[in-house]
DNA sequence: TAGTGGTCTAGACCACAAA
DNA sequence: TTGTGGTCTAGACCACTAC
C-alpha cells in the first residue's frame, strides 16, 4: 500500500483525501487546464507522465482524461497527444437563424469608447468599454442586429484597428488583435416586441416579433471578454433540440 | 487468441468485424435496450454475465456500460444493478416558461376523435387520432395553449377515460392508461405573431408575440406516441443555455 | 452473506503521426 | 524509429444493497 496522504504529488491545492484517486486527479487537472497551464496548440503531458505526476496507474489517468474529453475540456488525438479544446459554437442560439449554413455577412455600423450601463459594467467588471453596433446579413438581407461591449483597456486594439481588418467572425478577430480566446459563453433567449429603431435597421415590419439573445463570453479562466445583445428577426429563428 | 469471427456470441445482427469489441458490444446492447428487452424496473444482466455473453473481459464491458450511462440510455446503481433510464424533461423548452418551479395547472378544454392533418398523420403514422386542446396556467394565469394529438387505437383510453382522472402531467397519465412510456422527444421552437383566437384563450394582448413549440414524443423503439404544438406567451419565455 | 457495481493496478499489443 | 493515444485483458479489493 502506498502512502499518498503524506506525499507531495503535484497537487497545488489541498484536496479531500477521502475522494477516489481519479476524482482528485480530475479536479486538479481541470484546475490546471483552466489556469491556462497549457496553450491550445501545445499538448498536455503524455498519459505516462501524468500517471507519474499523480502517482496513479495508467488505467486511472486514462479514465480521468476520458472524463475530461467527455466534458469537452480536452481533445485527444491518437499519435499526436492531448490538447485543450477550443469551444464550438455549433449549438449557439444565434446559429439557429436561417442563414443557409453560411457565415452571415457582418457590417459594423458604429464603434465608440463608452461608459457602459450598470448591468453591462457588472458583467465586464469595468464601465470603460468599446461599443460596437453590428448588423449581420445573409444574401444582402438583414438578419440580426447586435449591441456588443468589450472591456478596456484589454481590448483597446478593437477600438483602434481599422474596421476593414475585421473578419465576419469576431472571436478570431479578438484573438488576433488582443490574444484573448473565448472559451465559454452563456446565452439567454427571450421574445420581445420590436421597437421602431430596431425595425428600421432590420428592415422588417413594425409588428415582427424579435428574438433577443444576451450572450456573455468568457475565457478559460472565467474572465468576461464580451457582453453581446443580439436582436434577430423572429420569423427566421428556428431552434431544434432533442430530449432523451 | 480467441476466434470471435466464427463464434456465436449473442449478436442478433451481423456486425462489422473490423470494429473494436467495445463498439460491437455497445451497438448490440443499445439495440437490445431499444427493443425493450428489459423493462424499466428490472435490472440488466450483471457485468460478469454480459462479459460472458459478448465474450469480452470485464474491463471492456464496463467501458461499454459507462458509455451507455454517459449517453443517458442506462443508469447504474452500486449494489442494485443497471437499469434502463427513463427520460428527464428538465431541459425541455416548455420548462423555460416562467412558472416558478412548479408544475403548471392543466385544464383540458376539448377532447375529440379527429381525422388528423396530413402533417400530423405523417408523424403519427395514422390519421385516426384523439385531439386534446389544453390550457396550462400558473397562479390562475394562462401561460400556454396546447394542441395535442395521440394515435388511435393505441390511445383509445385517452378518449374514453373521464377527464377528472387526468393529472397535471400527461405522460404519466398516458403510461397509466395505455402502458406506453415516452422515452425521447424532439422539439422545435419558432417565434410567431399571435392570432385572435390564441390571444383570446391566453388572455393576452393582440400584439403579444408567441413562442410556438412543436414536440414529437416517442417510445424507446422510436414509435411516435404524441404530436404536440404549444403556444406560449412570449414575454414569459426565458431560455438559458451554456456553450463550451 | 451473496451479489452488485466502483476503484485501481500492471501489462501486452495495436494504430496513428511526426521526425 | 519513436512516442503518442487506443484496445483489451486478468485480477485484487472496496462499497453498497438486499436478503
Amino acid at each position: 500500500m502506498q502512502d499518498r496522504g503524506s506525499k507531495v504529488c503535484g497537487m497545488a491545492q489541498p484536496v479531500d483525501q477521502r475522494l477516489p484517486l481519479h476524482a482528485r486527479a480530475l479536479d486538479d487537472l481541470a484546475r490546471r487546464i483552466r489556469s491556462s497551464e497549457w496553450p491550445y496548440d501545445q499538448p498536455l503531458p503524455a498519459e505516462a507522465e501524468l500517471a507519474r505526476q499523480y502517482d496513479v496507474s495508467l488505467g486511472t489517468i486514462r479514465r480521468v482524461l476520458a472524463d475530461l474529453a467527455g466534458s469537452g475540456l480536452i481533445e485527444r488525438r491518437q499519435g499526436r497527444g492531448t490538447f485543450v479544446r477550443r469551444p464550438s459554437f455549433e449549438r449557439s442560439l444565434v446559429r439557429f437563424f436561417r442563414a443557409g449554413d453560411v457565415v452571415p455577412e457582418s457590417r459594423i455600423l458604429e464603434r465608440a469608447e463608452v461608459t457602459a450601463d450598470p448591468e453591462i459594467e457588472a458583467v465586464l467588471g469595468t464601465s470603460d468599454a468599446v461599443q460596437l453596433l453590428r448588423l449581420r446579413l445573409t444574401a444582402g438581407e438583414p438578419l440580426m442586429l447586435e449591441h456588443i461591449h468589450v472591456p478596456l483597456p484589454a481590448f483597446r486594439a478593437v477600438l483602434e484597428t481599422p474596421l476593414e481588418q475585421f473578419g465576419d467572425l469576431l472571436y478570431p478577430t479578438y484573438e488576433q488583435l488582443t490574444g484573448h480566446v473565448v472559451a465559454t459563453a452563456s446565452e439567454e433567449l427571450t421574445v420581445i416586441r420590436p421597437d421602431a429603431s430596431h425595425a428600421a435597421l432590420l428592415g422588417c415590419a413594425d409588428d415582427e416579433p424579435l428574438a433577443r439573445i444576451v450572450r456573455v463570453a468568457r475565457d478559460i479562466t472565467g474572465r468576461p471578454l464580451e457582453h453581446r445583445v443580439s436582436f434577430g428577426i423572429g420569423s427566421r429563428f428556428h431552434y431544434r433540440m432533442e430530449i432523451s
